[in-house]
DNA sequence: AAGTCGGGGGT
DNA sequence: ACCCCAGACTT
């Protein structure tokens, strides 16, 4: 394998690539940990470009962390909304008040102290630390172990745990203590703009020569890993249920997907169902609150089935595909002539003219935009 | 070690 | 249709 030697030429060829390639990121302006940390969590999982424009509304709402410390949850999830991976919202949001209450307001001055902090994992620390600290950790995300597992021809699946040891042992020989910090975002940056994860052009690769995986023909069979099972399917049916200039919104409970954020009512099922179920199956079922956890007294329970309700339009079957579940909704229009008082349990009147202030999921945001309100 | 948690872009 | 992204947390 690799002589120290080699680590020193790769390490110096690194640098001079990034030198001469690297983006102007906003990220990169500064080394406040502040905003070095939110870029990260942003960035967790999350393409640059779609992840820019967040960082940026984000940073001007909440400058500081006492301002994002004294800021609702829900605002916090209303500037995510699209982004996905909520908790990561609520954690950095938590992390904000932990950080004001028990530090005197100070982000942790180094790896193990931002280690502490709810959602802030060995990658994002060491990128914080290193950046912010010039504490000598090697930072691997996922264009990292890629660029790694080819450049030494790793053939262990870089997601398992034997491959994610095999790929720390290198980032850390490879790791230059006299600025990790450039360091890390070269080799970051390496990984998202040349070694990137299909066809790569190592014809005009600065390691093409030094490449395990470019001089064995490897390129295209590593990184090994491990494959995620396919997603499961599932089946919503949403009613949107109005009257006047109000609806009904719902806020999402933790433990699932979407949490804290908001949604109409609405009833899973383990399949399809036809348009005679939606209207008279399920919307009694909804209307008369016999979900779980949504149960209302007898004398509401009268009075709210009793209404007179005019069934609107039913959509047609709106595909959500997530990483991990594909989601088939379909959405009902349900007119009332008034709205119970009080509300069932967790149900929100909300005006129309005030949704965009709730944060929804992208699902919900496109049906709405879908029938143009 | 495997599941969960989103959404978008590239091929 | 599949893969991946400046990953972390839970079980």
């Amino acid at each position: 394998m690799n002589s120290d030697g080699t680590f020193s030429l790769t390490k110096l060829i690194i640098h001079g690539w990034y030198e001469k390639n690297k983006r102007e990121l906003p990220m990169r302006q500064a080394h406040d940990p502040y905003r070095t940390w939110v870029g990260e969590i942003i960035l967790q999982q999350t393409r640059m470009n779609q992840g820019l424009p967040y960082y940026r509304a984000f940073l001007e709402s909440f400058p500081d962390v006492s301002t994002l410390a004294a800021a609702q949850e829900d605002d916090v999830l209303r500037l995510w909304q699209g982004l996905g991976y909520y908790s990561r919202a609520r954690n950095v949001h938590a992390s904000a008040i932990y950080i004001k209450e028990h530090l005197d307001g100070v982000m942790p001055g180094d790896y193990k102290g931002l280690l502490e902090l709810k959602g802030v994992g060995p990658y994002t620390a060491a990128a914080i630390a290193s950046w912010c600290y010039k504490e000598p950790k090697a930072a691997i995300d996922g264009n990292v172990s890629r660029f790694i597992a080819r450049l030494f021809g790793i053939g262990l699946a870089i997601n398992s745990p034997d491959g994610e040891r095999q790929v720390q042992a290198l980032a850390n020989e490879l790791l230059d203590p006299a600025d990790p910090g450039i360091h890390n975002q070269a080799m970051i940056e390496f990984g998202a703009l040349q070694c990137v994860p299909v066809s790569p052009s190592c014809l005009d690769c600065p390691l093409a020569k030094l490449c395990e995986a470019n001089l064995k023909g490897l390129v295209g069979s590593i990184p090994v890993k491990i494959k995620k099972k396919k997603p499961v399917e599932k089946w919503f049916y949403y009613y949107w249920i109005r009257s006047g200039e109000e609806c009904i919104l719902i806020r999402r409970g933790k433990g699932n997907i979407w949490a804290g954020l908001y949604e109409f009512p609405m009833i899973e099922t383990g399949g399809p169902q036809t348009d005679e179920e939606i209207v008279h199956l399920l919307l009694p079922r909804i209307l008369t609150n016999t979900e779980p956890g949504l149960v209302l007294k007898e004398p509401e329970r009268e009075s709210f089935s009793d209404r007179s309700l005019g069934i609107g339009k039913l959509s047609v079957p709106l595909k959500h595909q997530l990483s991990h579940q594909t989601i088939h909704a379909r959405f009902l229009q349900v007119k009332m002539e008034y709205l119970p008082d009080p509300l069932p349990e967790n149900w929100q009147r909300v005006s129309l003219d005030q949704l965009d202030r709730y944060a929804m999921p992208r699902l919900i945001h496109r049906y709405l935009e879908s029938v143009k309100i």
